[in-house]
Parts: structure tokens; sequence; C-alpha cells
DNA sequence: ATGTGC
């Protein structure tokens, strides 16, 4: 049984287990489904765990980890990687693109725009891409990751620098990868995927940090686009075939025991443990050049409707990955397996990693909202670095079941709804965008204050949708 | 999230 009184508020927003190594941000310990405290307890007993398993305000029930998490293991001492920990879809993400247009200036041709990207942008459950790869090729084309982009004319020089970690993990390989993968993934490069993925016009609503908006080069009533998608079936089936994997060897051969079949995992170290992490990164580059090639169809829309030539790239932040980082925790250096799984980077203002250009205001963190609010722009924070390992938040969170707002909700009630908030919809599946409901989702605003309050990030724009386009 | 399953 989880009782919630053993979870001690140590902060304004923050909550510590008793006796395990776990903390919650949030509001209210109360405001947190049993099922997911059971799940952050679980992995906080993971081996070789550092510090503590920490869940974020949009925590949620998922595959073994909770949806909303950030688990820290030992390399050197047998901490283990886990596939639950990082999610089915490896290096799902947001990429928020920016243009030097204002909303008035392109409110006549917004349904155009809209339709123009529906058409370019493949959507919905087992679409496929128009860029037709043969097996060789594609190979070539994910092991080089971003740099493939770039040669092939998909990407502009530029836009390397404002993805994380330049878009590429050189740490990939094909080796351990099923012809399965390779078949499901193969002609999905450059199409957005199903869920809660979507491509949206946005327009900059409100501004809370006036500083780090102009460094992003963010302005009030500004047009802006955001990509969130993943790696596909290519990276689903990495995970499935991992998972597998793992369940036949943690016992057997690692001895390790879970508290959960689905948290299936091995040391990082071992030999299956690398496999995992070269095809974890090699997912990771599908998923960069899968929100790359959406880039590209996005900016010729843009060049031949409008002709604005100016569609860059504001930062490009994955919330489904693991890194193996050297790390200070607790004045220690460590080097650490990073899970997070629905926890986005958010690393301090001056950290090595980050772009010059945003060197002083921190790493972008891209907050994708619900379909009718907002979505939002925050940047990372010393505290972050300090208490999360460098991270925060990712989203939302869901209230309701796919199914329960299937049942409840009306299509047309809701279309209209959204029409008179003045968000135009292009969608593959009528059934999606029940489940992708406003209704369905927390407030993001509630989520984003919480990890705003705690400081683990800082709130810098609101982005209001104008137009969705899903699958 | 996903050729929506063991």
């Amino acid at each position: 049984m989880i009782k919630l009184e053993d979870f001690v508020k140590i902060k304004d927003y923050k909550f510590k287990h008793i006796n395990n190594n776990a903390v919650i941000y949030i509001d209210d310990i109360n405001n947190v489904e049993p099922e997911s405290i059971k799940q952050l307890l679980n992995v906080s007993k993971l081996p070789g765990l550092v510090g503590d398993a920490i869940a974020m305000p949009d925590i949620h029930w998922g595959y073994g980890f909770p949806i909303g998490c950030v688990a820290c293991t030992n390399y050197d001492e047998d901490g283990v990687i886990s596939p639950g920990g990082i999610g089915f879809d490896i290096n799902c993400g947001v990429r928020l693109l920016r243009t030097n247009l204002e909303y008035n200036e392109i409110q006549k041709y917004k349904e155009k725009i809209l339709d123009e990207l529906f058409k370019e942008v493949p959507a919905g459950l087992s679409s496929e891409s128009d860029i037709r790869l043969s097996k060789s090729e594609f190979k070539k084309s994910i092991i080089k990751g971003i740099k493939w982009a770039l040669e092939e004319g998909y990407a502009d020089k530029n836009d390397l620098n404002f993805i994380e970690d330049n878009g590429y993990k050189r740490e990939s390989s094909f080796d351990y990868i099923s012809e399965e993968a390779i078949e499901r993934g193969k002609n999905q490069l450059g199409t957005l995927g199903s869920g809660n993925h979507f491509l949206e016009l946005q327009i900059v609503d409100e501004i809370y940090d006036e500083e780090a908006a102009k460094r992003l080069n963010l302005f009030k009533d500004q047009v802006v686009l955001m990509i969130h998608c993943g790696s596909r079936g290519f990276g689903h089936q990495i995970a499935t075939d991992f998972i597998n994997l793992m369940l036949k060897v943690m016992e057997n051969k690692y001895k390790i025991k879970v508290e959960d079949k689905q948290l299936a995992c091995v040391p990082a170290n071992s030999e299956e443990g690398k496999k995992y992490i070269y095809s974890m990164n090699l997912a990771a580059n599908f998923a960069f050049i899968n929100r790359q090639i959406i880039t590209y169809k996005v900016r010729k829309v843009f060049k031949k409707l409008l002709n604005t030539k100016e569609v860059e790239i504001v930062y490009d932040i994955s919330h489904n990955m693991a890194t193996i980082e050297e790390y200070s925790y607790n004045s220690k250096k460590y080097k650490l397996v990073m899970h997070r799984k629905g926890a986005t980077r958010a690393l301090p203002p001056f950290h090595p990693s980050l772009p010059n250009e945003y060197k002083e205001i921190g790493q972008p963190v891209l907050i994708p909202g619900d379909m009718g609010r907002y979505s939002f722009v925050l940047v990372g924070t010393e505290t972050a670095y300090k208490e999360t390992f460098g991270h925060t938040c990712h989203g939302a969170g869901r209230i309701k079941s796919r199914n329960q707002a299937k049942k409840t909700i009306n299509y047309n009630e809701l279309i209209k709804e959204l029409e008179s908030k003045g968000i135009s919809i292009r969608a593959a599946s009528k059934a999606t965008i029940l489940e992708e409901a406003p209704q369905a989702y927390k407030d993001a605003l509630n989520v984003v204050d919480i990890v705003h309050n705690a400081n683990i990030s800082k709130k810098v724009a609101k982005l209001r949708p104008i137009g969705v386009v899903k699958g």
C-alpha cells in the first residue's frame, strides 16, 4: 500500500519519501495518482541508483517507470540501464521554429498554410514518407544523423547548433538492430505519427522573461511552429527488442531482481547494456532527422505561400532518452546513466553544452501543452543542476484515458469549441482528436508553474495554438 | 508511443 503521508514536504513544491530515495515535485501530494507513486518507488530500488528517483509534476502511469521521471545510476558500479526508463518512443522530443512574421501578416493565409502543412507532412498511425530510401541508404543516413540531413539539403548549417547534442549521437550502430526495426523505420522519415504528436502553428502570446525571450529571438504576436514527434516504428521496435532481450538475461546472467518485470534492465556497462545504448542512440538519430525533415517541409510551405525565408530553429529537445555523463553530485564525480522519461534537460546558464547564443540564459526547455490551450518555453537553472541532475517537466500529463476521452467527448462540439478559440484542425483520424482533446489533459500552466516556483526552470514565454496538424 | 496483444 502506498501511504501518501510517507512523503514529507522538504520545501515548497518538493516532497521526499521518508524511507526511499524518491522525490516528487508537486504542489500537493494528494494530486499524484498512487499507481505512479508505486512505480516511482519501484524505480528508487533499481541497482546502482545515485541520489533520488525524481518525479516531475506531470508524473503519470507508464510502462515500468512513470512518465515524468528522472533516474540516474552509477555506470562504474554496475548501475543499470532500463529501456522502460526511456520509453518506447526513443528521443520523442520537441522542436520550436520561429519566423520573422507577426500574426496579422499570416492571418488570411492560415487555412492555406495548414492545408499545405497537412499535405506535406504525413501524419497518422503507420503513415509513410514521400522520401524513399533503399535499406543501405537508410542505414547510412541514420548512422550519420543530422549530418546526413545537411548533406541532402534538409538542414541548414546553422540548424545543428540549436539541437540538443547537435542532433547527432556518435556512439550508435546498426550491428544489434533487427530487420523488423529497419523495415518499420525505412519509410517513416519525416512523418509525424499519431497519439499526442503534433505540428502546430502557434503565436507567442505572453512573454514572462523579456531578456531570455530576446536571446531566443521571440517576441509577442510572433508566428512560431512547434513539432512534437519521435522515432516512430523504428524506435518502438528497438525498445521492444531490447526489453525482450533484457528479460532473458536480467535474472539468470546478472542476478538482478526488480519489483516489476517492466523494469527489465541490465548493467549499463555489460554487453547487452552497451548494445542497447548503441541502438538507442541510433533511434535518437532517427528522431532528430525526423524532426529535421518536418522542418524542411515547413520551410518549403512558408517559402511557397509567404515567400518567407526566415524559419529558424529556436531549439530541439528530447524528453525520452538516456545519456551517459560525467556529473558532480553532492561534490562527488560520477559517470551517470541518466534516464529521462517524460523529463526535459534544463541545464543552467554557462553550461558548456549550450550554444553561444544561449549561454547567458540557460538551456531552452520546450513544453508542449494540449491543442486547445497553450505550450511553453522555459530555461534551465542552477537549482535544477543541483537538485534534479539538470531536469524539469515535459508536458501536461493525461487526466482522462484515451477510452474515457472517446466516450465522453463529442467530436462536433469539440471542433466548434476549438474554432471559437481560433484554432483550426487538420487530422488523419477523428478518434485521435477525441483522445487528445484538451479536456483529456491536465492544465499545462499548473505544471509549468510548479517547476517555475520550485526553480528547476524559469518561464520565458507562453505560446497559443492557432492551427493543429495531427495524426 | 506503436503495423494499439500474449
